[in-house]
DNA sequence: CTGAAAGCGCTTACAG
DNA sequence: CTGAAAGCGCTTACAG
């Protein structure tokens, strides 16, 4: 920028008005451009934001459970439709649901200052982000709530769609539904566990009774737990897969049983081909990239200086009937 | 931090040394630190490396054709990997294959003094990134290698596994296979067309009678594309599908004509659930997060300062058996 | 409308 | 080992 200054012949200040649309002679603007354009100047926006009186850099931090998962990939997507025409750019990283990780990870991107953090909450307190919040940086949870502070989030409708699966279970003739859960003091589990329970009891369906699986580690151990149960003396009619990695092997554990077609299987998130398996997986679906948006623009409004009070949006889920959850139970299990 | 030297009754500089791991005197360390605990300073980084000689900021540009693309996500969460431990931070945009929104994606990073780039690069001429290099950029491409720049890449071995999955098929008896293209425009689209003339060629098989589809927008329209080619009159015994997204559609095409267990199929590009297909996907796999992974190494070889000569490493492809490349053609079609 | 000066939060020779 | 001073590239009152 000096360089430019004194290529044009004018004043630093001139420069950065040119640069940042100040009033500035027409003429005096057509040097400073020429000059820019022969040294190819470039300006540099962390020494500005670090000068400028609202210290904005323009870039916003997303801490995601997993960069890979294409869960939040679409979540990303969505936050990028958004924030992009505004001229921000997003960092993305992983906190593989480890607390100290999240910590590391947000002081990270505080520490560069990021304007703004979408975050995926560990079970971790969030407590520790009220500093950074009281000092101007704008703060939205996605897919989960935050503990211990009050906060934007924005979620899925969990106990929701989970309810509206299991009911159309029980419509279907089940009563021995069985639960694959997915770790649980993960809050969207919980949630979906919830609503498993709920439809359960609204039905006079005693939850004690029925068999429930809880796979540690999802894709590995997913597939081997829920054989076992589909082996089992009490195999349910019928499934509730409350995670799509989950879904993923339970369809994988049918098939290989030979099931598909006996035991019916309704899954929480859709998941590829879901529509090209046999049956059809019936699905509750989410919508990633809504979640999003949504998140992106309760960003921008802070940003743009809202003191309105705390906001948690719930995004509505989707039930899509495909056959799997369609299947009735064998006609003896209608008579207990 | 001027705060903390007021505090701890000492300098600026011996808290910069104390923040940086200089050489201090243990009594003045601690004080130091007592401060830093006592005001909850936090270090900003962005006017650290504004200052600091190396300029080194630690922080890395991702562009990507899609983000929200489980490709690329793979691939994110690669880079990830590699990175974390040596505390560097990650943008992620999307160029959505348009060279104007790539370069301003790209200058937007460069002017937020990003250490290094990992680009997926669109149809440009990457020579405008000669001068942010020659300035210390470190740069990477990765899916596809640059246009008029020479610099690393790293992309997959598109034409070998397209060679081996139409070979494959010629392998089952089929003569007549049919190719479901992406954009010709874009490097591995070309790769993979390559690769299944040259697999034809060697067999002596003439391309030219061979029906040809080019989906223009994948998701959108593959699937109609497809469904015609499959009712033709010179329906093909076989189809080598050169894109994930195509695959899928051509999977939904197959089973809505009741003939997936008709014509043959190798996609290029392993797809959730291709196992659970009836019958099961054969499917050519890439490793997008080795391809992150590998990126990343060459990365952080520049930013260590190699000046090794630019290096093109290709990353093999796996061609997985599940049935659907192992249909044979109607006896009939021997004959010819 | 323009320029000289101060300063954002930090690092780095330099002299002690 | 420590501190005073200069300066990274920029913006912003302030006076003209």
């Amino acid at each position: 920028m000096r360089d430019v200054a004194a290529v044009a012949g004018v004043s630093l200040s001139t420069v950065s008005r040119v640069v940042n649309g100040g009033l500035v002679d027409a003429g005096m603007a057509r040097r400073v451009h020429d000059a820019i354009e022969v040294l190819g100047y470039r300006p540099n926006l962390t020494a500005s934001s670090l000068r400028r009186s609202d210290r904005a850099s323009r870039t916003l931090g997303l801490v995601f459970e997993d960069v890979g998962n294409p869960f939040f990939s679409a979540l990303h997507r969505g936050v990028e439709e958004v924030v992009r025409g505004r001229g921000f750019l997003t960092f993305a990283g992983s906190s593989d649901e480890d607390p100290a990780r999240e910590r590391e990870l947000v002081e990270s991107l505080t520490a560069r200052g990021v304007d703004g953090l979408i975050v995926t909450p560990t079970t971790a307190d969030h407590g520790y982000l009220l500093r950074d919040r009281s000092v101007g940086l704008a703060l939205v949870f996605v897919d989960r709530p935050p503990r211990f502070i009050d906060a934007d989030a924005v979620v899925s409708d969990n106990h929701g769609g989970a309810y509206a699966a299991v009911e159309h279970l029980i419509a279907h003739g089940h009563r021995r539904i069985g639960f694959l859960g997915d770790r649980p003091e993960v809050y969207t589990a919980a949630e979906r566990h919830r609503g498993y329970r709920d439809a359960l009891a609204a039905h006079g369906i005693d939850e004690d009774g029925l068999p429930r699986v809880h796979p540690r580690h999802r894709a590995e151990d997913a597939r081997e737990r829920t054989l076992a149960l589909l082996r089992s003396e009490d195999r349910p009619t019928a499934l509730f897969s409350s995670q799509n990695l989950i879904t993923i092997e339970a369809i994988r554990a049918l098939h290989e049983l030979g099931l598909e077609h006996e035991v019916a299987l309704v899954g929480f998130d859709d998941v590829t081909l879901s529509d090209a398996v046999r049956p059809g997986l019936t699905a509750v679906a989410q919508d990633p990239a809504e979640l999003g948006r949504l998140a992106a623009e309760l960003l921008l409004e802070r940003l743009d200086g809202s003191r309105d009070p705390t906001r948690v949006l719930t995004v509505p889920t989707r039930l899509i009937l495909r056959g799997s959850g369609e299947l009735r139970p064998p006609a003896a299990e209608n008579d207990f």
